[in-house]
DNA sequence: GTCCTTGTTTGCGGTGGAGCAAACAGCAGG
DNA sequence: CCTGCTGTTTGCTCCACCGCAAACAAGGAC
């Protein structure tokens, strides 16, 4: 295995106030591994061994329903934690990982868990905030779920996707991996069909580029007014 | 300020493995209060400044929409902690918590959450298995909006509220707190209308007994049918 | 008891968006 | 180059559910 250097750790919160020397040990126990283009991370329901650090790269986080639909929790982007079922109390994996583009991860097996988290408080206190935080995205869209409609939720989730993985273009803002219109679909609890149609319509009046597999915020300010449903119809 | 006997928190998940006297002072530090039926306990973007452990009663835990609709987020029942922002490094409260019933409550300043959870590691991991057990929760209900339809949605909540909160009748199992169509409404994204039309053709059907206020279920069996879409029409 | 507030029921009409079907386009691979 | 696969677009129909409106109970205050 080839030596993991310092620096590619270093900068994130999860590891903020472990010195230089300590980080060396925190991955001395962690693999590095590359997970090609829709490659599974791990899969739902599957026992629990590791937990996984998102080094670069974008992770797809997908349940699927006791009536076989796939639902889209998240994406998870580069410094990320993921799966950590453990931090939960958990033995399995409530949902599946599917690698967006090539990715690379760190991964810790879970029992190393308590040791790293006792020894470096930053580390066991940002893998809370992540918790706490993700709690607080999912209110958001369970609130978004009851009371907005399809419209605004799907203006919401590009907002958010293109704010959280944008890429500045020529064009706009695009977001930077590929995403299907099933993808946005299965985030907003809607229909291809439906995607299709309002960026479709959304195209026409230049507040999106998209293609296939892409899109792309022409109009970042019109969307946000569509969002909140403001936008003169 | 009466005495705080340890028996009220000894049998908590949250003290577990926390010896007697150790009870004693974590109980030193809080103070224990009554919340009439319908008063707040603390209120949305509020700044948080304590954290709670509801001893009796329930807490209906509600968020408001930009648009200004509720929407229910949870009910908490005896011996689990709310309001613990902190946890989560907020500084004000996410959501806004109002008696259901009369409760008392146990209240921390969050100034002392960082010693609580040092000196008693099974708190500080309570609490987060409380955190990660609503986020999993939550994602479920994102789920559920995501991919069944009102009718199962409701089937699964009462079902939901049943279980975690039910009270043994002569003619079925009964939410112990008052609860209203609004309420069911806005725990599932509709309308108290919807709600209402719904649970009068499972009365005809003699799935539920309902009332003011009340829902009583007298075939929860057929009721998980309903919840699972998989009932003769 | 009567009044009044709060919660519930039910009818009716309109519609947002699902479901189905079919054509179309971009990209990979031989 | 053609072939096939995967993703996208778009038209049409239908219905689950919302929104409005109005009548109807159940308690509580007095």
């Amino acid at each position: 295995m080839p030596h993991l250097d310092r620096s590619l750790i270093a900068g994130l919160p999860a590891f903020a106030g472990v010195s230089g020397e300590e980080l060396d040990r925190v991955l001395a126990s962690a693999r590095s591994a590359r997970h090609p283009k829709d490659s599974e991370v791990f899969s739902q329901g599957e026992e629990a061994g590791h937990f996984f650090l998102l080094l670069s790269g974008h992770i797809r986080v997908a349940q699927t329903s006791p009536g076989g639909q796939q639902v889209v929790a998240r994406y998870i982007t580069e410094g990320e934690l993921f799966g950590i079922a453990v931090a939960m109390g958990r033995s399995t994996y409530p949902a599946s990982a599917v690698a967006a583009i090539d990715c690379v991860a760190l991964a810790w097996p879970n029992s190393l868990w308590p040791e790293l988290q006792a020894r470096f408080p930053s580390f066991g206190a940002s893998a809370y905030l992540t918790i706490g935080s993700r709690l607080q995205d999912t209110q958001a869209r369970v609130i978004e779920m009851s009371t907005e409609q399809v419209e605004q939720r799907i203006a919401h989730t590009i907002l958010r996707l293109v704010k959280q993985s944008g890429r500045k273009t020529e064009s706009g803002i695009e977001i930077d991996f590929p995403i299907t219109r099933q993808d946005i679909a299965e985030m907003t609890g809607t229909t291809l069909h439906t995607v299709s149609r309002l960026l479709s319509g959304w195209e026409s009046d230049g507040l999106v580029r998209s293609g296939r597999q892409k899109v792309t915020v022409t109009d970042p300010h019109e969307l946000m007014l569509v969002a909140e449903n403001r936008r003169r119809k």
